[in-house]
RNA sequence: GCGGAUGUGGUGAAAUUGGUAUACACGCCAGACUUAGGAUCUGGUGCUUUACGGCGUGGAGGUUCGAGUCCUCUCAUCCGCACCA
């Protein structure tokens, strides 16, 4: 009978199926273990990257399930999205009809690879009964101001047609589309992300070894904690006059506070009140008439260059910049216009010239700078190309900008002071004086959740006339989605729904307006690890059952790829600490070890359709089944490195799986055979070694190091040392402990033989390490004389020190003569190496 | 520029954490069985040398009896952030 995966495969399926045999209990007794791989988007069909996601955590999965954990391995689906909008403008499908007959499509492809889901627990986000609960979360964020509504300049994607959240842009582009974002003023909603950034900084720390190194600095760069001084610039009275009164003084903050006596100009951001003030009142109409080039012609070898010049205002330059993105304007290089406006130094008093520049952020530190010239790069740089003063104030170097440590100068008091320990010395002066005050800054910004999309959830909000923005009473949700929509790829198709909007407002009962923005879909995945983790029975009462999430959380086991390292993961572990201040449960973090799984290629680079070098999942399982697709995923490479597709290395996984089906013939008894050791011959010796040594592999690559390749690797080693010995015994044993080690890795197969071979009892017990095994009649010693490699020797075990030395010399005397041996190294059950020099 | 990683045969990769470098697999070579085989099985396969031997983990130093592993410098590639004051 030879190898028919299809067969083995479709039977185990269904008596899984039959069985229901990978629940979880429902009584919370047993230890557990929560194993998740991140929830595909139902784009349509599977890839290779899922297999291999899948494959890792079902490893995991029924690695513990056989250590008797209770085991939580669920599946569903990330389903809300532009995808499905853009298949109704494509191809005139409904996004709901679309999104749920991929998700019946990929659930069949899901279960021929034999992986061991849960089920019961599998939902898809965009079920109603999934929004309804995630509406009540934002409405009681916004209850306590954790959610807010605030026009402001957001990113903008003309190709999606939707505001994109500040993780959401790549190096200026459309983390979707790749469509270069825009600046545009608009209202948003917004979660309040960083009144947790010290939270999720902190116990950043507790992640430490069980997360990837890279992720977490990833994530604190990202926050981005810096701490200073937080001071005022008071307007000089001439100034004060002309903003007309309307303003007295604005903040900066520093990281430098040692280098305050150096400040020799400030900087406003374009967007800053005082700037748009100016431009508004027209203060800022002053001429400026710059010479440029322009190319009329251009001919094969020469360009007709012409010379222009060209008149504006400064209000004019400074609008340019306003329509530029943080990276046109760092491509701009320095730009900048001096207000007319003088700040008084708050310690030397000073007057200081006020500039605006375009490398000043907005969003950042007020959006004003205090400016050191002679001690910051960027500074300098604008300095020198407006010959602002720079002005000196920690010693060393001879050049400028001196960016280093030193003794400060010109600096008043503090002249003389080392510069890094005066920082504190300094805040603490202000604050004394109430000047100023230490404090702590963030790189991280706030939230933006609005999307102008359709297939999204509804943000479950009311525009009243007379009550404002008003949150949806908790007992009308789920707010749903209209299913008579038109979608045309033009402007947000709730806006253009004719009725859907229409509603009382849930205050008053007036006639009002629903909001028509949905809920960014990283909502959705920051919080389905609870959902999962709340039994199925209960989840039209509650979103998330405290005692169970409690039990179930924080994951084991989380794997996925590491595009997710700052957006999905951040947001989850946002969400997750806002949740447990709601009182939803208690957990810190949701995801107690991280894998990032590394990516499928071919030929180099990324599978992609557009290239044309996928490989197909469904048609590599109908060729060799989900057992080959499955064990040379694991094999070809660790799985946090990339994985090169190989097909002839398919071929050998296949090869593996064949001839272990083969071996069953060699199995003598349907149970665990006792072995006399003493009785083997030198080659079922061996064998049997190579088989415990696989088995005290096992529970350290699925524990610790995750390195299923060199499991395989062991597996492999044992069946070719059995291949050569024909002790039945010993292949019997070899098969009942190989099985039970593969089972997690290539599970139709390995529990097709265990029935056949042992009526899965392998499957069920707990094998521990025989260590009688491993004892051998003779150690090899390898001799080094010199530190070179020179001969072997063979010890009995029972051999002292000083004799295996007295046998390595008689060994070894060809390299000693004429030699004295200056040390003499004995490393037991391994070498030894004698130390010589010349005679 | 800042931060993080990674460099080992023709290829994917191992190496019990300082102890025989290249396990396992692919590929290649030779052989067996075959009408045939892109099937299966067996053996070989780091470089160099006629040989003894020598050299080999990106490169250069160092520590050590002994270094892929530890230290210093350096080169290359990949990823993330990108004027955060």
């Amino acid at each position: 009978m030879s190898y028919t995966p299809s067969k083995i495969e479709a039977k185990w399926q269904k008596k899984w199926d039959d069985e229901k045999a990978f629940e979880p209990d429902d009584e919370l007794t047993r230890e557990k273990k929560y194993i998740l791989s991140m929830f595909p988007f139902p784009s349509g069909r599977l890839h290779m990257g899922h297999v291999r996601n899948y494959a890792i955590g079902d490893a995991f999965a029924r690695y513990y399930r056989k250590q008797n954990f209770n085991v939580l391995h669920p599946i569903g689906w990330d389903a809300f999205g532009m995808p499905a909008e853009n298949a109704a403008i494509q191809h005139g499908r409904h996004p709901k009809e679309w999104t749920y007959s991929n998700i019946d499509y990929m659930r069949k492809e899901l279960n021929t690879l034999g992986l061991s889901f849960s089920k019961t627990r599998e939902f898809a986000t965009c079920d109603p009964l999934y929004t309804k609960w995630e509406q009540e979360f934002i409405i009681k964020m916004f209850e306590e101001k954790l959610l807010y509504r605030e026009s402001t300049t957001v990113n903008w994607c003309e190709d999606c047609h939707t505001v994109l959240a500040n993780e959401q842009v790549e190096e200026g582009c459309c983390w979707r589309c790749d469509n270069t974002v825009e600046l545009k003023e608009m209202d948003g909603y917004y979660l309040d992300i960083k009144r947790y950034a010290d939270d999720l900084l902190g116990d950043l720390d507790s992640l430490e070894g069980k997360w990837p190194s890279q992720v977490i600095t990833m994530q604190k760069n990202w926050i981005g904690k810096s701490q200073g001084l937080e001071f005022e610039f008071e307007l000089s009275p001439s100034s004060k006059e002309k903003l007309g009164g309307n303003f007295d003084k604005y903040t900066v903050f520093t990281t430098r506070p040692d280098t305050i006596y150096g400040v020799t100009y400030t900087a406003l951001a374009v967007e800053h009140p005082i700037t748009k003030y100016l431009i508004k009142h027209n203060l800022l109409n002053e001429s400026i008439t710059e010479t440029k080039t322009k190319v009329i012609e251009k001919t094969d070898k020469k360009s007709l260059i012409e010379t222009y010049t060209e008149t504006t205002t400064i209000a004019e330059k400074i609008k340019t910049i306003t329509n530029m993105t943080e990276i046109e304007r760092a491509k701009e290089g320095k730009e900048g216009y001096d207000l007319g406006l003088s700040v008084i130094h708050p310690l030397t008093g000073e007057e200081i010239p006020v500039w605006t520049a375009n490398f000043v952020l907005a969003s950042y530190g007020g959006g004003a700078v205090m400016a050191v010239p002679a001690h910051d790069e960027r500074d300098f740089e604008f300095a020198t190309k407006y010959n602002l003063a720079i002005k000196r104030v920690i010693a060393g170097g001879d050049a400028l900008p001196y960016i280093f440590e030193g003794n400060l100068e010109n600096s008043d008091m503090f002249s003389g002071l080392k510069n890094t320990e005066v920082k504190s010395q300094i805040i603490e002066h202000f604050e004394e004086k109430s000047l100023g005050k230490g404090t702590t800054n963030y790189k991280l910004r706030n939230w933006g959740i609005s999307r102008q999309r359709y297939w999204g959830a509804p943000i479950p909000f009311v525009h009243c006339d007379t009550c404002g923005l008003v949150a949806e009473k908790v007992e009308n949700l789920p707010i749903a989605l209209p299913d008579d929509v038109e979608i045309t790829g033009e402007g947000n198709p709730l806006e253009n729904h004719p009725t859907w909007s229409n509603c009382a407002c849930p205050q008053c009962g007036k006639d009002a307006k629903r909001e028509t923005d949905t809920l960014d879909t990283f909502v959705q995945s920051s919080w389905y690890q609870f959902r999962y983790a709340t039994n199925p029975k209960k989840w039209n009462d509650v979103g998330i059952d405290k005692e169970e999430a409690n039990y179930w959380l924080g994951v084991d086991q989380y794997i996925g790829g590491i595009e997710h390292a700052i957006l999905h993961l951040l947001y989850a572990r946002f969400f997750t600490k806002v949740l447990r201040d709601l009182g939803y449960h208690n957990i810190d973090e949701p995801f107690e070890n991280l894998l990032t799984q590394g990516m499928v290629l071919m030929d180099g680079s990324k599978m992609s359709k557009s290239k044309g070098n996928t490989i197909d999942p469904d048609a590599l399982i109908e060729k060799y089944g989900a057992d080959t697709a499955r064990l040379f995923t694991l094999f070809a490479a660790p799985p946090t490195k990339e994985l090169e597709w190989n097909d002839a290395a398919v071929e050998g996984a296949f090869r593996f799986i064949k001839k272990l089906y083969d071996r069953n013939k060699k199995v003598t008894s349907r149970t665990l055979p006792k072995i006399e050791q003493s009785s083997l011959s030198k080659a079922s010796k061996v064998a049997r070694v190579k088989v415990y040594e696989a088995l005290q592999k096992s529970s350290a690559v699925y524990e610790k190091t995750f390195a299923f390749n060199t499991l395989i690797a062991s597996c492999m080693e044992a069946l070719n040392a059995l291949d050569k010995q024909d002790n039945g015994d010993v292949w019997t044993e070899g098969m009942y402990i190989m099985l039970n080690l593969l089972e997690p890795i290539i599970p139709h197969v390995a529990t097709e033989l265990s029935q056949m071979l042992f009526e899965r009892e392998n499957l069920g017990v707990q094998l521990t390490v025989k260590e009688e095994v491993f004892v051998q009649d003779s150690i090899l010693y390898m001799v080094m004389i010199g530190g070179k490699k020179r001969t072997e020797i063979e010890v009995s075990p029972s051999s002292s020190k000083q004799e295996i030395l007295i046998q390595a010399k008689e060994a070894g005397a060809k390299w000693l003569e004429g030699m004295i041996i200056v040390k003499e190294i004995v490393v037991a059950n391994k070498l030894v190496n004698l130390a010589i020099k010349p005679n």
